[in-house]
DNA sequence: AAAAATCTGTTGCAACTGCAACAAAAAGAA
DNA sequence: TTCTTTTTGTTGCAGTTGCAACAGATTTTT
């Protein structure tokens, strides 16, 4: 129930919040572990994860999951920041575990209240960095996926969190098996892959610590 | 040289749009037909096109070139509302003929000037539209390309230009060979499962005009 | 501590996809 | 109109990938 570090509310006094929570139509809402949510059911809402923790992911006609984020405690979520305008349906939010939840209007935060209060300014800014952040996630999600072969994408996006930790020994983010849902492939073929290169000496792998030798060779 | 309907200048004046132009440093290139811009140019710019047509594309390591956008004029593009943060070396923009550019400095947009002028506000409000747009763009793409097999890929599309166009009969906002730019896919290998495609009924195909026949089936 | 559920790692096989190399059609330029 | 360039359409072939089906290792739950 802590929405002061939440980076919607990044500058925001908690009295400031309280008064936010009064002036939006704000709901709260608590799921269980393993619940989904589908999120045609929240159109038109921005989202905020409480508690727990959760994803989001897309189950298509075939059955096919691919997991597009993962939320943490303040994580923020909702499709203008997330998921495309086509098929909703598709998507859900996961409950890894028990999760608390609380939804506001879009439309409180684009357009001014009419005491035009000074706070409303400062989500306006927050939900810009907010968005900017989720342009240049995305962005990196489209380079990997951009890729045709599965090890490409796998260097791809290797040398892209190696960027990120400023080294080319890091640690997963997630586990293998959600590397392949990221990378949209077969885990037993990305396994084969993964050792393919480890054989080539492209890379060591241990578990999810990952240390890249030869960066900037051929895709 | 027309930014009135540039939709980064959406509710400004043409005085205005004077005013910003000496009070941000401005500054504006032309390129001729084919010749390309590498974006690790212009970093922390946000870049308006006002005459020509360009694409921005990644060309990695191996030459395979993937289509990112397409710019007419008014088109606003940069770091923050296109690409990512790490291999920016890889993108470029493309002239598809002769083009006349504007930069603008991105610092200008998200802090307050000392005068605090009333247009920044809407600048910033202008922008955010923007990103929020660019989000679902980029979010559709991502769905697209989350898929495994080309055929997914090429339904995937196709539902979403459908829903788009609010009709099952639409025409490909781009040509058949920059489809498969789009959706990562070799050309070739394109056009034959277009083919099975065609033969199994799932849709008809006119050069561009394309109608969706079974929608809903199996991905 | 034992049982259940996940995650990791492997393999054979069929199917799909990328590559290379053409030919024909269409669009643009001269 | 003719020439040139780009786009579209095809095919064989080799290599990659997805699928199914396991087995062992970890982690979580009871």
């Amino acid at each position: 129930m802590d929405l002061t570090n939440c980076p919607l509310f990044e500058d925001v006094s908690p009295e400031e919040i309280d008064q936010i929570l009064h002036c939006f139509c704000s709901n709260t809402r608590h799921l269980q572990a393993g619940e989904l949510l589908n999120c045609s059911d929240i159109v038109g809402k921005i989202g905020v994860l409480l508690a727990g923790e959760a994803k989001i992911i897309r189950i298509d006609y075939d059955g096919s999951r691919t997991l597009m984020e993962t939320l943490t405690p303040g994580s923020v979520f909702g499709e203008a920041l997330a998921f495309a305008n086509s098929p909703l349906d598709q998507m859900f939010l996961e409950c890894v575990n028990s999760c608390d939840l609380i939804f506001f209007a879009y439309t409180h935060f684009t357009k001014r209240c009419a005491n035009s209060c000074e706070h409303h300014n400062i989500l306006l800014q927050n939900l810009f960095r907010l968005l900017s952040k989720k342009v240049l996630t995305m962005a990196s999600r489209v380079e990997v996926l951009s890729h045709r072969s599965i090890r490409a994408k796998l260097l791809c996006f290797f040398r892209i969190t190696a960027a990120e930790a400023k080294s080319t020994r890091f640690t997963l983010p997630f586990s293998i098996t959600a590397l392949a849902e990221y990378i949209c492939a077969d885990r037993s073929a990305m396994m084969r892959e993964l050792k393919a290169m480890k054989e080539e000496g492209l890379l060591q792998m241990d578990r999810r610590q990952v240390t890249l030798l030869s960066v900037g060779e051929e895709a």
